[in-house]
DNA sequence: CGATATTTTGAGACCTCTCAATGGTCGTGG
DNA sequence: CCACGACCATTGAGAGGTCTCAAAATATCG
């Protein structure tokens, strides 16, 4: 889940386990459309992204979905709900993943109190970011979905472009859509839209330049 | 934020503080419409919910609003973010909370482990429940949101009254409403459905009898 | 280069919203 | 005790936004 406005220090808030104490577990690296866990799996770990991008998405056997969020670099991913995890993740790009025991969230470990104070922070940060997209999906027009939605991915994953940011978009219009809480079909319309307003361009289907941060920014906090 | 399956130990997740190093603070009452804090209030404190309701909701200059969760016995609220508290709540009935110092939250707490503990688990619910509410609110119809909004309130609040369960509703139309992201006309609209199809019975505006619970769960479980 | 999947665009249907009017409830004061 | 007013909820009608279904355009991959 992303945190909507500024993202203080979210590559920083999980110090390495420092302890001589602490067995370290090492990275995991995941490629394209490997599954990092799957909704009821019993919760093992929780990790923070150290590259890349996932999606968290739940399932319904009518064939709908929710994309619940998707993950960069800093967040953290794996909350467990009684023991297990709530939803699916799966790497929509190549990823490197520090995973981390479940245990030293859930309770303080006495060889390293600053990792488990980073991963409540975390979780903070987390709900406060579910908040705003409760906005978004309840409160906002397709327009203002998708710019509120491009805003939060230029602050997370945009670089300087000559004058403008641009990024790549890790995920296809199906999952921007299962996120947004529209159909495929108005989240292409809504992209339209915003090139014939010259406030985005688009470089083929998946980089974004970003033209008019100001229009974008002013669509997106319309509510 | 409620749990939408079982909710289990609700009212038993935090301890009281048992150590007598620990300090106890005094149990808070608020009376309807007193607010608990506002969107942007230094986050001192987190409270649990002994007895009554509450909402917790974001304001926006162009009047519109997002309620963000109701809160009944056993929930946690308060969650800080960046040091502040990211929207505001309100008692909707006469509420008795347990304020607990937000440090014991943050870090773990050398007297009271189970306390911290406690809120961490708190917190792990309170992000499932939340990624529930994103599918309500991403994917549901209308009369499935207020159906599934009707099931939740019956197994924290319901109590049984004959063959039936009812139970009073604490907050009014554009509570609900705000809380579905639908209008106030339409969340009537489908109050009147269920009426018209039997499933519910309202006893004045705020009484709600469960009259075909089957129905009611086939309707909200459709996504 | 061809085949497949994804994205875009179009047209019409449907659902929800907005605006407006009616109905109900509750509290106050006569 | 009733009348009145204020507020909230319900109902209706029409507008608007999004969805569904379908087809065309584009991108991807072997």
């Amino acid at each position: 889940m992303y945190i909507t406005l500024d993202h203080p220090g979210c590559d920083a808030i999980l110090p390495q386990p420092s302890s001589k104490y602490t067995r370290k577990i090492s990275e995991l690296t995941l490629q394209p459309d490997a599954n990092l866990f799957r909704q009821g799996d019993p919760a093992s770990h929780v990790y923070q992204v150290k590259s890349g991008a996932l999606r968290l998405s739940r399932y319904f056997e009518d064939g709908r979905r929710q994309v619940i969020s998707f993950s960069f670099p800093g967040d953290v991913i794996g909350y467990p709900f009684e023991g297990e995890y709530s939803a699916s993740c799966r790497a929509l790009t190549p990823c490197r993943l520090q995973p981390y025991r479940m245990q030293q969230l859930i309770s303080p470990d006495s060889d390293d109190p600053a990792l488990h104070e980073g991963f409540v922070k975390a979780a903070m940060r987390e709900i406060a970011a579910m908040h705003d997209h409760f906005v978004l999906l309840g409160q906002k027009t397709a327009v203002e979905r998708l710019t509120a939605f491009l805003m939060v991915l230029a602050s997370r994953i945009g670089e300087p472009m000559g004058q403008y940011t641009q990024f790549n978009l890790p995920m296809c219009r199906a999952d921007i859509a299962d996120y947004l809480g529209l159909s495929t079909e108005t989240v292409s319309r809504a992209f339209s839209q915003l090139r014939r307003d010259k406030v985005i361009a688009l470089d083929g289907i998946l980089t974004v330049v970003v033209l008019d941060p100001d229009t974008l920014h002013r669509m997106a906090e319309s509510v």
